[in-house]
DNA sequence: GGAACGAAATTGGCCTGGCCAATTTGCTAC
DNA sequence: GTAGCAAATTGGCCAGGCCAATTTCGTTCC
């Protein structure tokens, strides 16, 4: 059933943003209950495959690469990563895409990049809109790279920093010192000066990650009992259950 | 629903292994009527998280991330990331792995290295053999990396390479090369030199770049036309969806 | 006493049919 | 022509039931 639906999505008979017939009519379809459609439709939905509208009808999903990758943070979060385990790979990623973002990036990116870092550097802008500028300044690094598997994982990755995020950007200097740090990154990228763009990555994740470690003493992330996921996920009304 | 079960997973309330209560029991528990768990269930299985037996009950898959992977097969056939962006990507993470690992191994590991090493030198061993040590050794370095993270990431990628190695491995003079490399590799680590091992690891990738790259001419991963990959999915005569 | 057998209980696989709520559609009144 | 409203469509969900595979456990036989 699920490899039925999967098959004609593959094979085109669906493209994204295409309505599917109604579960009832596809039930019909393909000689098989409502509840079973339902079912199959289910699980592709919890793929990000198809996205069923109430009352609409039930459509393909735009298949764009980071939503499909997306139950991959499940995978993740079960490996219970730890503050270092994390950084050890962005130290990894992120400068890279610095470099890439450096040789590759056009002027419109460019653009893109000084204004994101001066409207973080004006002053009056509150912690949470500070934050807001520095995820997209490092989303629209990664984007410059022209490398949209790069993107994904760091992506991806990003969702398991974006508690420490959340407070180191509080810290008393730290927001001054990201600030310069973004600047120079900024500045490498915009020089085309690959390696330069990479040290300054560099020495920004380093600086956040003292930060952080002065937080999170344990070198665990993600205590679940913090507020629930953000807003990418659907609403969610599942009470964590409390296990201890 | 879905949401409720993956929490009790993720928090530990049923472990892999696990057997799940009945479908009709869950219902009760959470107030939801049979065909609801039934949709849930379905979903997560289909991504290879619960695994239900007809006659016996809904268990919890052992979470292994090769097979929370593979149902993703379907999604990353219709986003077919690049050679080059994986390659990119590999060449930024598994030298990391080997330098970590040449600090981090225990004595233990090293002898599963070194073993694995000798056993692919020896002549006779089959292409498909080689391929599975090949896989199997940088399973290995990426464990003793001790960076679970990291781990999960590299693998997730491999699992993107799959098809690549596949081909590149009948190359002739690949296979001896790419030993070699392996051995300077493992060597390295042995003496727990950090700088050799990820420069090593930086050339093994690279030779095995330039080879894809005389095979994959179009820089595109996955060649649909393939013997179908092994038993989840079946062949794909994948088009990029149009936009609508 | 232990092992092999078989019936009964349990469990998932699946169906029919029905009600509700959100959304869309199309008609009507202005 | 448009604004508003009612009907049809559609997904969300439930109740209850039958079947087949599996497990469980008592019985029988060695």
């Amino acid at each position: 059933m699920i490899e039925a639906l999967q098959e004609r999505i593959r094979s085109g008979v669906y493209k994204p943003g295409d309505r599917l017939p109604s579960e009832r009519a596809l039930g019909d379809q393909l000689n098989v209950s409502r509840p079973t459609v339902r079912e199959a439709v289910q699980a592709l939905a919890s793929m990000n495959i198809l996205e069923s509208r109430r009352g609409s009808g039930v459509y393909v999903a735009p298949l764009v690469l980071g939503d499909l990758l997306r139950p991959l943070r499940f995978a993740l979060e079960l490996s219970e990563p730890t503050l270092s385990s994390l950084f050890e790979v962005r130290l990894a990623l992120e400068p890279l895409a610095a470099a890439l973002a450096a040789e590759r990036h056009t002027s419109d990116e460019l653009e893109q990049l000084n204004r994101c870092v001066d409207l973080a550097g004006k002053d009056r802008v509150s912690s949470r809109r500070f934050l807001d500028l520095d995820t997209q300044l490092h989303a629209l690094i990664v984007e410059a790279s022209k490398n949209g598997l790069l993107q994904n994982v760091i992506v991806s990755l990003s969702f398991l920093s974006h508690q420490s995020r959340e407070r180191t950007v509080r810290e008393s200097g730290m927001r001054a010192a990201s600030w310069r740090d973004h600047k120079a990154i900024v500045g490498a990228i915009a020089t085309r000066d690959a390696r330069r763009a990479d040290a300054a990555m560099r020495r920004h994740l380093e600086r956040v990650w003292r930060a952080s470690r002065r937080i999170f003493v344990g070198d665990r992330i993600g205590p679940t009992d913090l507020p629930a996921p953000q807003g990418g996920d659907r609403a969610v009304k599942s009470q964590t259950a409390t296990r201890r």
